[in-house]
DNA sequence: TCCCGGATTGACT
DNA sequence: GTCAATCCGGGAT
């Protein structure tokens, strides 16, 4: 109640289209709010070589290819969660990474989260808390920060009330947003389809794709 | 069934 | 700058 939900209408577009809209927007999960500052589109099946859904439907993908507006949530590198918001009308496959942002509430309650990470691992920063700035810094961060993770999968971020939830709010003024290739994507990585808010230090730092080997 | 390597992060040289 | 951590998706065999 009283904060406007984002419309479903509004993720019904490529997600090239709704990402810059997106950034300035405030994302709600209990008592953490983020203000996305760097999101990264990913197109529709055949087209982006780069997206989950490039090679078409299967079990772990298939909340992409569901309605508009819903959470994304993928795990990788062995321990990371990250989080996107779908995009298009039902059965196309593409949806936005919500890559960095600014926590705007429970600010404690993110830290906590972020320096619990792995009861056995020392606190981060040799111990000395984590910057405000860094709370949601990438993408993993921010999942945890807002304490998204496997099973949030799914879930419907356009509904009022409902947990996690888009608040329309106030987007990012055009003039302000810039945009470039997407971080740590291998292929296809001339399309600008990374977005965020210049000069905000909440943008995570560009790294781009380093290809790794093995030894034989 | 095998096996490569990832929409990352944090620790370390 | 380098590298390990640590699951698991999904194409290859």
């Amino acid at each position: 109640m009283g904060e406007r939900i984002l419309d479903r209408e509004f993720f019904a577009r490529p997600a090239p289209e709704v990402a810059p809209g997106l950034l300035g927007r405030v994302l709600v999960h209990g008592p953490v709010a983020v203000r996305l500052t760097e999101v990264e589109a990913y197109g529709p099946p055949g087209e982006d070589p780069a997206s989950h859904t490039y090679r078409g439907r299967t079990p772990r993908n298939a909340v992409m290819f569901g309605p508009p507006g819903h959470l994304y949530v993928y795990f990788t590198y062995g321990m990371h969660f990250c989080a996107n918001l779908v995009c298009m009308p039902e059965g196309r496959g593409s949806g936005v990474l919500l890559r960095a942002g600014e926590v705007v509430d429970g600010i404690p309650e993110a830290r906590s989260r972020r320096h619990r990470r792995g009861t056995d691992a020392p606190l981060s920063g040799a111990g000395r808390p984590i910057p405000d700035r860094d709370l949601a810094r990438g993408p993993a961060r921010l999942a945890v920060a807002l304490g998204i993770a496997r099973e949030h999968n799914g879930l419907d971020c356009c509904i009022d009330g409902a947990s996690p939830r888009i608040l329309a709010g106030t987007p990012a003024a055009p003039a302000s947003v810039w945009s470039g290739p997407r971080t740590g994507v291998s292929s296809a990585a001339d399309v600008p389809w990374r977005f965020w808010i210049d000069g905000d230090p909440t943008v995570s730092p560009y790294r781009k794709h380093v290809p790794r080997t093995r030894p034989t």
